[in-house]
DNA sequence: AGTTAAACCTGGTTGC
DNA sequence: TGCAACCAGGTTTAAC
């Protein structure tokens, strides 16, 4: 479900209606990925920041909690406590990633949480539900984007798609160190992020690529081509509202309609849109690629 | 160092 | 119908 399309139309529908926001309460699920990394009943208090993404993660910004609620804690002369006040006092956020079938909903009058929904933020504004069938999710606790454990789980990210400071010249420049095929080292992020298997797969056949080329084969233009192709790819998806295959909706629970388009992905042994040869399905990585051999070319 | 496999977990679909 | 096998949008971690 959610690659950057599905992950920024999601940002998109809850950073409104959240912003400006104040937690009551946060209730926890079935383990994620990682754990919180805090005391849910932390996050209580807390004024909700205007939600921002980076790659495929969305961070949820949070203020100091108001009203001095904190520093009732530690006991005078106690310096880790006074310690932990300090922390706990401090403006921070959550990074929220949505693995491979997460979700988020913001709803003002939400169910009861079902064996799926895994992270309740209960705010003055609606509550915001992580549901996750296979809990690949995660939604962690950070102080900030530059700091633990934010900043090592965006480490490896590469270049925003969308960055006007990317250009052919620097993407280029990336795949040259790169001797895995082109497919691996989109999904990879290294040289741009964003592109999961589903738009990897349909930029590749956008560009005419195959997909087991090299990447330091690319010549300058084919991979000016490719950037051209991703972003036009994921830039198409988001303005459908998103959605791959089966089972993606917004934050607001409306169907996305990208499903419809896809040119290879999931048609194997269909005609290419292109040049109607059969479209081919083989593994790389573990993942399944799907191309035409046909008009897509090393 | 760079590339590749294994792992995380559940549900839906396919095939015997 | 029952059940095993296989498949799925992602990313980290361990192992060649």
């Amino acid at each position: 479900m959610p690659e950057l399309p599905e992950v920024e139309v999601t940002r998109r529908t809850i950073a409104p209606g959240l912003h400006g926001a104040v937690v009551t309460e946060a209730r926890l699920g079935k383990p994620l990925r990682w754990p919180l990394g805090c005391d849910p009943q932390q996050l209580a208090h807390r004024t909700v920041g205007l939600a921002q993404r980076r790659g495929k993660y969305i961070w949820l910004p949070l203020g100091a909690p108001l009203g001095g609620a904190a520093g009732q804690a530690g006991t005078p002369g106690d310096a880790d406590a006074d310690a932990d006040a300090d922390a706990d006092a401090a403006t921070g956020g959550l990074l929220i990633h949505l693995g491979m079938s997460g979700s988020l909903l913001l709803s003002q009058q939400p169910a009861e949480a079902g064996a799926h929904d895994h992270f309740d933020l209960v705010t003055t504004r609606g509550t915001l539900r992580l549901h996750d069938p296979r809990r690949f999710g995660a939604v962690v606790w950070s102080p900030a984007l530059d700091r633990e454990p934010a900043a090592r789980l965006l480490a490896g990210l590469g270049p925003e798609p969308f960055d006007a400071a990317l250009d052919a010249a620097g993407f280029h420049a990336r795949l040259q160190a790169r001797r895995a095929p082109i497919k691996q080292v989109l999904l990879s992020g290294q040289a741009v992020v964003g592109a999961g298997n589903i738009y990897a797969c349909e930029a590749l056949h956008v560009a005419g690529i195959d997909p087991r080329t090299p990447a330091y084969r690319l010549s300058r233009p084919r991979a000016g081509r490719l950037l051209q192709a991703v972003r036009d790819t994921l830039a198409r998806a988001l303005a459908l509202g998103g959605s791959t295959l089966r089972d993606f909706h917004d934050a607001h629970g409306m169907d996305g309609a990208y499903q419809q388009q896809a040119a290879v992905y999931g048609r194997e042994g269909q005609a290419c849109p292109r040049c109607a040869a059969p479209v081919l399905r083989i593994v790389q990585g573990q993942r399944a690629t799907y191309y035409c051999r046909a008009c897509q070319r090393r």
